[in-house]
DNA sequence: ATGGATGCAAAGTGTTTGCAGCCAG
DNA sequence: CTGGCTGCAAACACTTTGCATCCAT
């Protein structure tokens, strides 16, 4: 977790142990886990820890560019500290968030930044339907 | 506004005084409100208009599929009577929120589905930069 | 006539804020 | 030492709900 404290300190957030343990949980999960979520795996190692901190964590987080929060459906927001602008993938069915690693887009979307004279700064792409996993299994 | 009277009779949706309002509003913009600027743009011709009601029959159109809702960053939620799926880009200066009619990512986000097995029944498109409008008028 | 819609107020949810005490730098 | 962080509780904004009344069918 020195690596952590270290990116957290290249952004000048200071370093407290409540900021490493939630940078720590987001840094080593796909899951894009909800402020709540964060919070209730805390607890136990962190007694103390409260909701409010992690939401100004989350906050502070997301200005220095270190997570991205997503906002999906009704649903609280989720965070994602893979920086890398990518799409996500819900399922529909299981509720898991899919990161998707692809450049598949890429060419379309510069197109369009062309085709339509608004200039794109950051993209928020979601697809929503059935991952392969709940495919096979719904089949039984 | 018979017409629309004639779609929310065919979703089998009782057709109330409010109810046309609302759609009407709608279907008759592209701005996309939130339910707080229909409620208020009722409140002189349907003195007793509630908000509840713009909610709820948000909410019934929702179901009906007759609106879609969008979620775009912190703000409360805005509404689009356009049915047909398109992405859409948000002005980060102006706030202004265009559609997007295009079928430029079509053939990707076919190529997306089959590269990774996940079936994609609907999608969610943000584009969040700056629009020509607005790239103009900051040159001044 | 009757089941669903309205509209008020109250409750709910996720998130933010105020502030006193605390701790990293 | 000092400004920023924590953590509690209270406040907040948006949305939903309960319920008595009303109205479209």
């Amino acid at each position: 977790m020195e690596r952590l404290a270290e990116i957290l300190k290249a952004k000048k957030l200071k370093v407290t142990p409540q900021r490493l343990a939630i940078y720590k949980v987001l840094y080593e999960t796909t899951a894009h886990p909800t402020a709540d979520v964060i919070y209730n795996a805390l607890k136990a190692t962190h007694p103390t820890m409260s909701l409010a901190t992690v939401y100004k964590t989350l906050d502070a987080l997301k200005k220095a560019d270190l997570v991205h929060e997503l906002s999906i459906g009704d649903e609280s927001a989720r965070y994602d500290a893979n920086m890398k602008s990518h799409p996500h993938m819900v399922c529909l069915h299981c509720n898991k968030v899919y990161d998707l690693h692809t450049s598949t887009l890429d060419d379309a979307i510069n197109n369009l930044q062309s085709e339509t004279d608004f200039e794109i700064l950051s993209t928020k792409i979601y697809f929503y339907g059935i991952c392969s996993g709940c495919k096979t299994a719904t089949l039984s």
